[in-house]
DNA sequence: CGACTTGTGCTCTATGTGAGTATATGTAAC
DNA sequence: GTTACATATACTCACATAGAGCACAAGTCG
């Protein structure tokens, strides 16, 4: 079997208070289901696999990048029943990266997908999603009792609660991989297919929308101690729409007096004298990230407040 | 080119509170400097690259892997200058894996080399070391002057002052692979080699302290918001013992009477009616890690209390 | 016995966070 | 213009937590 090496990108962006994942129809799979953009890597074009990755971004989709990171690298057999049939086994670093607001977002082959249409259960910002109230606890519950030996059901009792914070745990925003895994494994979403008999979202193709739950997992992880949303924000902002997108990403809504309270006394960022467009209100100050908090704080993050 | 995929561990195992990392001597150097246990994967042997990981570190050196989690996906060009002139691109996935206490450690064509033997200024319990101040400190500053614009310069200066903590910034455990990466920038740190002209530490073979150093810094993080380090102490132990291996991973030395009350009062722990093996002074009781903790609190670390 | 080592309880203070009230300043509807 | 509404911004109070100690307990070693 021969060893394939691939880039797969997961390209955010927040429009109008919602995150946008870049995604590609059919680009890997027959059922032409959308995917995240990715392809092969050439050893001979590049000096490192970070180049690689922002050089492809340029030239396929014309994006300029910020933020890139690496985020995990997927290697499980199975995860392209395609390619695994012709006697290849796909291995895929993906990478995460953010495009700031502001940016043009050219049109191409390529859509911006909500995040959530993927991972419906992930914004609460609406209080809990009806999908876990209805179906993923029952089925998480009788997952958990069809467990072979006492061991195994107190296992699985654990492994839910924690994940989705049923009897007790809080909700962790950051479990974001955890919460996707337990669907797969009770058979609420599907791979490669929407072949579980009620699966939520839309369908992705391979494994992407698991890739992409990492991708956010890590995203919401990073937020609290690196200011990372400003990389996704134009280079002035009110506190209102940075809360706003914070929220759109943490998928919970947040205690704005303190949230305010919290950036502008972490010294996240300095007011610019100058107003913002009116919208309706009372018109806001425009901020920008203050890069000085950088060398004040050894990790300066949003600090979330507490949920509204 | 081929592009050649291969696995690398990272396994640390903490015994008289030093942090030792499994190296083999000359296993991909010519130079026989000691490196990183790798191996080709073989795509045909194994379903996931984690279990490839464990099969493959059990078989090679019968070290049973507790905590096991990718770290990163190392493929600059140039990594592997032999391999380069050998037409191939060793693409390395890391992992990070840990071997808990009283587990035997075989004797093999392996060694336990001291993390701080490798990487020396990243320990200062007993202080700053002084390389920083003696050397790394000049280096630098001789480094941030050498910049072509007054732009360049304060570039350079703020990441000098980030990374180091020079002037002003704290210093942050967390940001192992910056400082190296700066250093190996600098010239005091070399690859493939003990090129540079005074190189600190013991030098290790290709970028294997590169992806070391990677791994104490993943390693210091997670300390801080996962109970990790349960997993390399023995299943019971006393609080001071505890300490000491936080210590040891964190490079600092901490209070003692708030290490304490952060984690018996975090819950982390919880006493077993048992005392511990006298050795000098009051005996002292045994703890043993409290799973239910996870249940409780989203993000259980060892909250670290404020140096000594 | 006293010196020393380690364990353990407790205090005092500064700071941060959760939650809420009150007020300012704008737009849109009437 | 007045009213309703939305947003911005200031401030308060209770409470939890962290930083930095002091004091003392319970052992070993000479």
């Amino acid at each position: 079997m021969r060893v394939v090496l691939e880039l797969s990108a997961v390209i955010v962006a927040v429009r109008n208070d919602t995150p946008y994942v870049l995604t590609v129809r059919g680009g890997t799979d027959k059922a032409m289901l959308p995917g995240l953009p990715s392809g092969e890597f050439d050893p001979d074009a590049d000096r490192s696999l970070d180049r690689a990755m922002r050089r492809w971004a340029a030239e396929r989709t014309g994006l300029r990048l910020g933020f890139v990171e690496q985020l995990y690298t997927f290697g499980d057999f199975g995860r392209d029943p395609a390619a695994a049939r012709s006697g290849e086994r796909r291995i895929s670093v993906a990478y995460l990266a953010f495009v700031r607001d502001g940016e043009p977002l050219p049109e191409l082959d390529a859509h911006w997908t909500n995040v959530y249409d993927l991972l419906p259960w992930e914004d609460r910002r609406q209080g809990e999603s009806d999908l876990v109230g209805l179906q993923i606890a029952p089925a998480l519950a009788s997952w958990v009792d069809a467990g072979q030996d006492p061991d195994q059901r107190a296992g699985r009792a654990e492994r839910a609660d924690l994940s989705w914070g049923l009897t007790g745990a809080p909700w962790d925003p950051v479990r974001v991989l955890e919460r996707y895994e337990l669907l797969f494994e009770v058979g609420l979403v599907g791979e490669a297919g929407p072949s579980a008999p009620a699966d939520f979202g839309v369908t992705a193709s391979l494994d992407h929308r698991r890739v992409l739950a990492s991708a956010l997992g890590r995203l919401r992880g990073k937020l609290t101690y690196r200011p990372v949303v400003f990389e996704l924000l134009a280079p002035t902002f009110t506190l209102f729409h940075l809360q706003r997108v914070v929220e759109s990403l943490v998928g919970e809504p947040l205690h704005k007096q303190n949230f305010r309270r919290l950036v502008e006394g972490g010294g996240l960022v300095e007011g610019t004298g100058q107003r913002a467009e009116i919208t309706s209100g009372r018109p806001a100050e425009l901020f920008r990230f203050r890069r000085d908090v950088l060398r004040e704080r050894p990790a300066p993050g949003m600090g979330l407040p507490g949920r509204r």
